[in-house]
DNA sequence: TCGGTGTGCAACTCTGTGGTTGCACATCGA
DNA sequence: TCGATGTGCAACCACAGAGTTGCACACCGA
């Protein structure tokens, strides 16, 4: 499996949010097509597909000499949902650091 | 506003992840106490609290000569929906172009 | 068959960043 | 007051990664 750490550092990189954009919009974009409209090389896209794929975010398949791409939604709702667990697991952790602290400073002021 | 793709290369470390989660575990720590138990120096670890406090992610506060953190839960879970609201998007669009293909298929096998 | 088009691989540059060490400064406590 | 302790700043190193160019190969169509 992908690790989590993997998805969100392929996910901190403008030029990677606006592939998979451009890639959920009109599904089946290739590097090529994919190339001109941004501002890079169509080797630089094909190394950002590449981490994108690794990540779990995309996938390609190929038919003839093309390369097509699609994006992959569970993924990065996956990866949503996890951080939103964190972000519960630590907010629960500090409310109850928050009770323990104000309990013991009763009548203290 | 800190931006959600800075909050996301500030997560995509697994050094700072557990920054968080130890700091989160016993709120008010420090960075020579996160130091020691970790195995970087104090000065990396408070390169990396910079990072995890210009994202919004972590807030320092001083008290004497000691600088205290605490983690900032609201900015994991809104980067967290940001990212869930970009996966029902696209899982929309994605739903309508199949939808279209489908429609213009009618009967075609 | 043969030219055009799309992929893929490799080498190279350059910047960002995670990590280090060293040192100066501020603050707390005995 | 003076040593101990915690911060902060700066210089430096090494490596990952975003970008480029060049070239070889595969495939489609006329």
């Amino acid at each position: 499996m992908t690790t989590e750490l993997e998805v969100l550092s392929a996910l901190a990189d403008p030029t990677r949010w606006a592939l998979m954009d451009r890639i959920a919009a009109g599904d089946g974009a290739t590097a090529t097509t994919l190339a001109d409209g941004l501002p890079v090389s169509r080797q630089a896209i094909v190394k950002h597909l590449g981490v994108l794929e690794r990540a779990g975010l995309v996938t390609g398949r190929r038919t003839g000499r093309e390369m097509r791409y699609s994006v992959h939604v569970e993924q990065l709702d996956a990866t949503a949902r996890w951080m939103a667990a964190a972000a519960r697991r630590w907010d629960g952790r500090l409310a109850a650091i928050k009770a323990i602290a104000e309990s013991g400073e009763e009548g203290a002021h």
